[in-house]
DNA sequence: TTGAAAGCGCTAACAG
DNA sequence: CTGTTAGCGCTTTCAA
């Protein structure tokens, strides 16, 4: 009781110990100090025991903002995401910050609740925090007034030495210091559209997402190119590019269905929205795969327990965020295996339950 | 073309502008640029103007290092979580994180991936970053060396003028500067039990957690207590805490039912938990709620999901975090509202389509 | 209304 | 091996 430590028991909001109290009580110089914490320099072993006591003593922590204005550096990496809930954000988020941490830096993380602008108004804020880098995953939008200012903020982190990184986020198609890590969006849906039709399905529809949002104007790309490459009429009217979110799944298939009883398969968007089509065809009495088949997008851990299991395309989350982690931080030659636009991850499809051919 | 501002035109790491480059190109003293910037104080609307212009043109970002350096407040939050991507605590972070924004805050957000120890060594380094306050979501344990050293950094933050906050943690017991805000875990567990109770159960298991994990062990509680008031033997047979994931639940489901086939209800101690026990049930051949009932804990959007839709305890996740927030900035008489040991949001119970009477 | 100068806590030359 | 000192970029008295 006692011996309660010096910080403990003066209470209130009394200034932190710093270096000079530190070489104060272990009667060295601060710049004593800072080479036994820094562990960089040469000192003797007994200088460096007294001055760890007086460390502990005093309970002290080393200021890192005033250390952060004598380095180039500030171990903090700014991470900018639309929703952190969200399974296909929260896996990326995930690698990104786990790597973060393996690399000694912390993350910065802000959301933007999808709010338009609230991208470039974060980027600035950590700017000034001097991250070493930001790194912005996905949302964003193809207005090219949003991409000019990104890929001027791209070019403004360069100056100061940092970096923007752009993450699972639609290219800039802007010359600009911006690095990129993305997935093979169009591809994903291509195979996974091959693929339906390849089990004989003509009457394909597509269901789910925001007609604005890049990502998904990258996954109807796929779907049409591979309607297109076996000759497949496309039909708009299967294309219900409605919303996000299960609710919208399901009254989107309602509807299909009811309008296009002659649909054999439906690609939904995302797993989410596929779940919502789950529902609607089992209220109208349809059975998956065998009346209709379901195909989905991403692979987040819903795919797997939805029942029959959902076939979908996987898309590498976690490792999107890694490499995405290693692009802020790797020296410019380590990255030169990327030369230009950035490092694009492979999609693939995983065969599961909700599959089959289309009926008679 | 040819205008391409100054800072994009120079490639390369150039170091940032100073507020001594803009009262340069402003030609006045930093004090003033100083002053215009932070607008706490009268400045000519000229001389203001020329400031102005001379930030835009140099593309200037006050470093906020240098300022927390000189201000008592760095205007960041450090939030630890275990883990990001389980709804349980992504609603809790979202709520933190949002309330961060608005207070005009930044997030430092860390994850422990449950690894015992990490939460002290990231309290130390937001500690470091001379954090506002550090809140610490759930995850702990209920070992009394770790309370011991929470409860001593709470301390040493509360000493450099910053704060522990406890989010949805269990009760440190110990004398500190820590605050703490949590719902109440033991208060759902018994009313669900007791609802189950009402309804005619008699044989009720509890399925699921980590009997380490405080949390669980309050959620047992309520459970026990349940049976007591209503003098029901305990079976402790019935209660099979093995673990989380809904495999686990699906596994312990389906062994109990094997061993105690008299159970007429189960619950499950997440949402989680319970989706496992639907399907082990369901693979048992037995129909819910018609052949057992099924309740669990958390109320995130899987319960509303299942079919039937699960009757579950509500848990204020998102405002748990919002308050978290609140006790971390409130001045000290603001908060007095929460006399010493914190504030308890309750819990309450959502009924849904998942109970009905035992079968006879 | 503006400027000069001190100082926040730390690190990095540069001397000894 | 250790100490002195000069900043890093900003805010803030104190004067003018």
């Amino acid at each position: 009781m006692s011996s309660t430590s010096e910080q403990t028991r003066v209470r209130g909001l009394r200034r932190p110990a710093t270096v000079s109290d530190v070489a104060a009580a272990a009667q060295v110089s601060t710049a004593t100090v800072s080479r036994v914490l820094n562990g960089n320099y040469p000192v003797a072993a007994a200088t460096r025991e007294r001055v760890m006591r007086a460390v502990s003593k005093l309970g002290y922590a080393a200021n890192a903002n005033a250390r952060a204005l004598t380095q180039s550096d500030t171990k903090t990496i700014g991470i900018i995401v639309p929703e952190l809930v969200d399974p296909f954000f929260g896996y990326m988020v995930r690698g990104l910050e786990r790597a973060t941490q393996e690399s000694g830096r912390l993350a910065i993380i802000a959301t933007t609740s999808f709010r338009p602008g609230a991208e470039i108004a974060l980027i600035d804020r950590m700017r000034e925090r001097r991250v070493d880098a930001v790194i912005v995953v996905s949302g964003g939008s193809s207005d090219p007034a949003y991409r000019r200012q990104l890929a001027q903020r791209a070019d403004a982190l360069a100056a100061m030495g940092s970096r923007l990184v752009l993450c699972a986020h639609p290219t800039l198609d802007l010359p600009s210091a911006a690095r990129s890590v993305a997935y093979d969006t169009e591809g994903g849906a291509f195979s996974v559209t091959e693929h339906l039709i390849a089990n004989g399905h003509r009457r394909i529809a597509m269901v789910g997402g925001e007609s604005h949002l890049p990502t998904i104007g990258l996954r109807r790309d796929g779907y049409l190119r591979a309607l297109a490459s076996r000759g497949i009429d496309i039909d708009e009217d299967l294309i219900r590019i409605e919303g996000f979110g299960r609710d919208v799944g399901y009254a989107s298939t309602r509807a299909l269905m009811e309008e296009h009883p002659d649909v054999t398969a439906i690609f939904a968007v995302n797993d989410t929205i596929a779940s919502g089509v789950y529902d609607a065809l089992g209220d109208a009495g349809l059975r998956i795969p065998t009346d209709v088949s379901v195909v989905a997008y991403d692979d987040t851990p819903l795919a797997a327990n939805l029942s029959p299991k959902l076939t979908t395309v996987h898309v590498p989350l976690e490792q999107l965020g890694q490499e995405a982690l290693r692009a802020a931080i790797d020296e410019p030659d380590a990255f030169s295996r990327t030369p230009e636009q950035g490092l694009t991850l492979g999609t693939y499809l995983v065969h599961r339950d909700s599959v089959a051919m289309p009926p008679r």
